[in-house]
DNA sequence: TTGCCTTATTGACCCAGGTCAACGCCCACC
DNA sequence: GGTGGGCGTTGACCTGGGTCAATAAGGCAA
């Protein structure tokens, strides 16, 4: 039997083509407009940038490729990752619908990262130059860009954190509290949900071989904390997949 | 026989107490006021304060605590870390002279580490607000402090990167690889220096335990790759590590 | 100087998770 | 609606690094 699930379909409420505004979308409430009145929102929204959706493996940017913009995700999931000398893969992060990527560019010009879409998605894209003229006269843009990045270091940090000592149950743990979580500020379901990612990914990033991540499933869903049907997710046992988050 | 190593001492050359000013600071082509120019540096310099320096052991700021100030590393060392859910420690990163720290509190208006100085160290203290004002006025400072939090996210990547996968040998040759071309930018020697840190530091940052660590540095120093007297290291086949590094 | 305490090194043993291999199941494309 | 190729699961075995323990070597106080 198939685990039902809310699909989230980001749909673009207005008819033009990729159209929306920042005023009507309704994820501004989590992503940059956050903080802003409605003039200032109007001003973001013409820097905005918004074009067609990415195919499911499509990139979005490629790492060292020249920095220009950061994006808004609109709909659908994308993964960024990187290339190490000896040729390894590394997943840095996945981004959903109101989160921001490409910040790791702004440093030296060029992106520190690819991203690809895991499935068809929507972006908005912000010009970066465009953004820093905005954000020094509008205090509270450039307030929350800088909270943005803190954030994202921040976060970086916790998965540091995960990664140097936690065992792989934990880390799996992690995540899935992570993915609820996020779910929940879009008012999505936090215990019921699609992976979009595949085992692979969820390895790559986790710093887990896939068999470790299906055995680490497999095992939660003996002890009853999940149920797991291919990608789809129901959580079962919240408190107990937190506790086992931090173990 | 002991390493001889020049040290860096890095003291104000000005004589009033814990002076200095960014203009006359021999970091300030590494630090904030890069980039800057001479009318710009002076205004900047205006809202640094410099304060007594921390002894061995002492702390800036503590995890959790209300966020006021990012700061800049005179002198010394410091390490960032902060401590799980479960208790356990967690280094996330170690800051040298012209280093800026704290930035992760910029999210949430708290510290999201602790930092503690790893020897006698001196730190000039940017508060935020009066940062986050002077950028939105000097658009060269404001592109700073964006690139800068920036190379955070890219460097907390790359640790991200390191902890996923690599082995032990790769970690500790990426982390003085690391340190060796920070010390180069600082004009200091990138071939013999002083570890600030302890082996757990190191341990605890690098996601190995102490005797690993120990016993890495011993190998290491078994195939001439280096040379290890306690806290005096000497690299004796650059290459070689940088080979190590991403194996 | 002595002595104590913290930090580092080394060895012996063990285990979580990696590796290798086989297999099943989806689903995308003829 | 069949079939091929990826994706996911499971089992058996192996190994890098963790754990535990003993010892050495600094470093600081008195």
């Amino acid at each position: 039997m198939k685990l039902i699930v809310d699909r989230n379909e980001d749909v673009p409420t207005a008819p033009s083509p990729y159209q929306a505004s920042c005023t009507t979308c309704r994820l501004s409430s989590l992503c940059l407009p956050l903080a802003l009145e409605a003039a200032e929102i109007d001003v973001l929204d013409r820097i905005v940038q918004r074009s067609k959706p990415l195919q499911k493996g499509q990139h979005l940017y490629r790492e060292s490729e020249h920095f220009q913009s950061v994006f808004a995700v609109r709909s659908g999931t994308l993964k960024a990752y990187r290339t190490t000398d000896n040729g390894r893969e590394q997943v840095t992060g996945f981004y959903f619908p109101g989160e921001i990527l490409g910040m790791d560019g702004i440093g030296n010009n060029r992106h520190a990262s690819s991203a690809k879409a895991l499935e068809t998605a929507a972006v908005c894209e912000i010009p970066f130059t465009a953004l820093e003229t905005l954000s020094a006269k509008m205090p509270h843009l450039q307030r929350h860009f800088f909270q943005l990045m803190s954030r994202e270091i921040a976060e970086d940090q916790q998965l540091i954190t995960l990664l140097s000592k936690s065992s792989a149950d934990a880390r799996v743990a992690a995540l899935l509290v992570s993915i609820s979580t996020r779910n929940a500020r879009r008012k999505l379901s936090s215990i019921r949900f699609r992976l979009s990612m595949s085992r692979v990914d969820i390895g790559n990033y986790l710093g887990l071989t896939v068999e470790t991540v299906s055995r680490v499933f497999s095992r939660m869903q003996k002890l009853g904390v999940l149920r797991v049907e291919n990608k789809e997710i129901e959580i079962l046992d919240r408190d107990a997949l937190i506790e086992m988050a931090d173990a």
